[in-house]
DNA sequence: AATTCCATCTATTGAGCTATAGAAAATGAG
DNA sequence: CTCATTTTCTATAGCTCAATAGATGGAATT
């Protein structure tokens, strides 16, 4: 290997050293202010340096939007697949997907935000890369029901698209408030998972399917 | 009436000929792009004027985006409460919720979006008005949670504020594909309200309270 | 026909923002 | 302590955009 390349591994090696915090900081003015009202100026003020220097970690406004978002959506795919593939009743595992779902909000909550209000905003290729892993994912959930319909776990009248459709669009409103209400993720996961599969409706007692 | 009065109103009254097309116009740029990606150039592009004519009727973007936004809330509280006081028992009364929360997504789709997604970037004022607003409608939902519970009709240990953020997480959701998926308003309602009340399990028939 | 009013236009100002160039400071290895 | 490398800085170019000022032409009013 040539001296240059050395070189350029030594450095994007230091690069690497400070990225972390530089993303972080992005995806924090990014969620407070999205994108497009978000400047430079704001991510640099967060870090106490000047907005040029913030170009020695990134080429663009837009390609630090990328990296936010591709820390957003990191690892849901794997733990959703992984969940679906494994043991249980689909019942048991649409519980799995629904936790599993949430739990990032903990430490990654300004990640989280920021790819789904901004993701529309990334250049061409790379929202097109994530629409198409944003459906795997929807996928995933949809696959996960049809086969509790089919096992006769689940209602056999249910629309599979509209209630993975629903299910998701009440997991991702929690980035929106998860801080300013008081609950930790273990509480909004249960009661989340538990609305989903029995609703709000009170039925007799021990007529419930075993779980 | 004085004749500079008279003149005013005169002028207010014309404005208001096109006014209501202006407004449509940054409604859909603004649920496009978002208030920030948005530009008063794009917005007169959609009306094929200039620029600078949408001065004759807003005062600035800001001024617009709350227009917008006004549309898009007006008409829920007002609904809402009235279901709310209505006849009926809770049950019934939180399905017509729902539905009543998803129908103006039929008609004012944008004005709508641009009310979630934008409303953080109005001007404090505005936006303190309708946080408030926002909090009532929040309040609607759960005093009717609330009043369920306490008649037996939902299940003692629901968490009613969390409920009450999920369906409403679900709800506004769908503000950002309904009319990218293939589903009424009607159908959405319709499988959203079930899914709220009995969940996805299937449980022996016969056995669910009477409707 | 003259006058007033409405709606839109042209032209421009001034602010704010991204991104680049190149200098300077900090770091760390030998 | 020296030198190479990494990181941050200063300065600014170049662009885009919101907003204002004042002109214009057509419609309505008298």
């Amino acid at each position: 290997m040539s001296a240059v390349s050395a070189s350029t591994n030594r450095q994007r090696a230091s690069q690497r050293r400070r990225a972390p915090q530089i993303i972080e900081a992005a995806a924090q003015v990014f969620a407070e202010r999205g994108f497009h009202g978000a400047t430079t100026q704001d991510i640099a003020d967060v870090l106490g340096i000047r907005q040029a220097s913030l170009y020695y970690y990134f080429s663009s406004k837009e390609a630090a939007l990328e990296l936010v978002c591709l820390r957003g959506v990191e690892g849901f795919f794997e733990a959703a697949k992984a969940i679906s593939t494994g043991p249980g009743d689909a019942r048991k595992r649409l519980i799995l997907l629904i936790e599993s779902h949430l739990s990032p909000l903990l430490d990654r909550g300004n990640f989280i935000k920021v790819f789904l209000n901004e993701r529309q905003f990334l250049p061409t290729e790379s929202r097109r890369r994530i629409g198409r892993w944003s459906r795997g994912l929807e996928r995933i959930f949809e696959d996960v029901i049809k086969e509790g319909i089919a096992k006769g776990e689940f209602r056999a009248d249910l629309n599979v698209r509209l209630v993975t459709l629903a299910i998701l669009g009440m997991c991702n409103a929690a980035s929106s408030w998860y801080g300013k209400e008081n609950f930790s993720v273990a509480t909004l996961a249960a009661e989340f998972a538990r609305l989903v599969t029995d609703g709000v409706d009170k039925r007799p007692a021990g007529r419930r399917p075993s779980r």
